[in-house]
DNA sequence: AACAAAAATGAGTGATTACTCACTATAATT
DNA sequence: AATTATAGTGAGTAATCACTCATTTTTGTT
């Protein structure tokens, strides 16, 4: 089990990630997202995913010493993407400078329209994520770390400072609001890419009044 | 694969179920709902299914043709329970009733409470179905039968009810109303007891913020 | 073209899997 | 008490699993 210390330290460097892949190794990683994501992590085999790569099952383990480890390459690097918005510098600095600050709404907003785009294009590997976290301790405690550490604190400040502000109620804790906020949204996507991918959405339509039933549940 | 007709049909009778049951298969039950939920499905063998139960392998397959009937045994009942209260006769009857009529605010009070008891009593069990209900077709269709057969025609005619009546807002369409507050419940109860379940909840408080947020975000 | 390094191969391995079946133990019925 | 029916057993089976490794193919350097 990778130390979680290291596994952060890991994840910052994704950009090199890309770099020293050769085309069959690619093919493989396509393979096993689209395998894992279909059937679960312990239901896909390892000879279906080198089959499906057009690629001889050793060659799997050349370039990973373990199923598990093709999972953990896979599912890592999400941690970190997911989280991105509150990795950025800028992303605390603009919302304190009042003459930028346009308000809670429109943070929320913006927040809200990127990380949809961002789930809407990565369905398969969202779906790997949610499932194998639930058995994979190492996958639990990389999240937890990178949202107690990154996520958490930048939104407590932000939520504190609207508070102050009196734009935002303050009958409601800062964590219940944060917890109350997070599952509209994340619940809005999970419903909309996940537990109903062929309703016919209104996309536009259910993301602002999504928007508009936060603002209303969490605005004085 | 079972036919979704026949599954309906064959979940109106659980009250049956525990009758001709022996020690041995309801520790095999017990044993099955402890393991799947702690590893998945399909990382569950028989064999330690088996052994953790106190019973031969062969036990199991008295009483389940496979390992898959057995998983539908333990879940399929649920399908009904969880959504017990749309089959209850009086439950929409009582609303209309104008003068037993105490307003949406206390019937989703009640409805809430009433499931966050029922959950916060079957974790492991709605685990289970969490999990398997993305790589099971029958269980999915099971409970999406349910849900837009059952649950949804009586939700709808409530929140028809109540915004006809002022109470709610009608700019937001009725599937929109009901999805945001079916998510804003869910998402609590699955962030209280699957996501975070060792955080030092103040229940009493979420429960009420939640039921607040609510309120606020879809009242009028 | 010759060589070395890296990448890819696929038959082979022991372990584990869900499931079978001939058999025994217990309970119910006569 | 005898007979039948049901419940329980556990060694056995073919299939599949993740993974290994000796060998071949491809790539890069001179």
């Amino acid at each position: 089990m990778m130390d979680p210390q290291k596994l952060l330290q890991e994840l910052l460097k994704i950009s090199d990630d890309d770099k020293d892949i050769t085309p069959k190794q690619a093919k493989i990683i396509q393979a096993a997202i689209e395998i894992f994501a279909e059937k679960g992590y312990a239901s896909a085999s390892t000879s279906e995913i080198a089959k499906r790569a057009g690629v001889a099952e050793g060659t799997i383990f050349r370039h990973y010493k373990t199923k598990k480890e093709l999972l953990l390459s896979i599912v890592s690097p999400m941690i970190i993407k997911f989280a991105a918005p509150f990795f950025a510098e800028t992303f605390i600095r603009q919302v304190f400078k009042d003459h930028e600050d346009k308000g809670f709404e429109e943070l929320l907003r913006k927040l809200i329209q990127n990380r949809y785009e961002f789930v809407k294009n990565n369905v398969p590997l969202l779906k790997i994520v949610l499932q194998e976290m639930a058995f994979h301790p190492e996958i639990q405690q990389a999240y937890k770390q990178v949202f107690t550490e990154k996520v958490l604190p930048k939104f407590k400040k932000m939520v504190e400072y609207y508070q102050d502000k009196g734009e935002l109620r303050n009958d409601f804790s800062v964590d219940t609001t944060i917890r109350l906020v997070i599952n509209t949204a994340v619940g809005f996507m999970v419903t909309r890419f996940i537990v109903m991918p062929d309703y016919p959405w209104d996309d536009e339509k259910e993301l602002e009044n999504t928007i508009q039933y936060i603002k209303d549940g969490i605005f004085s």
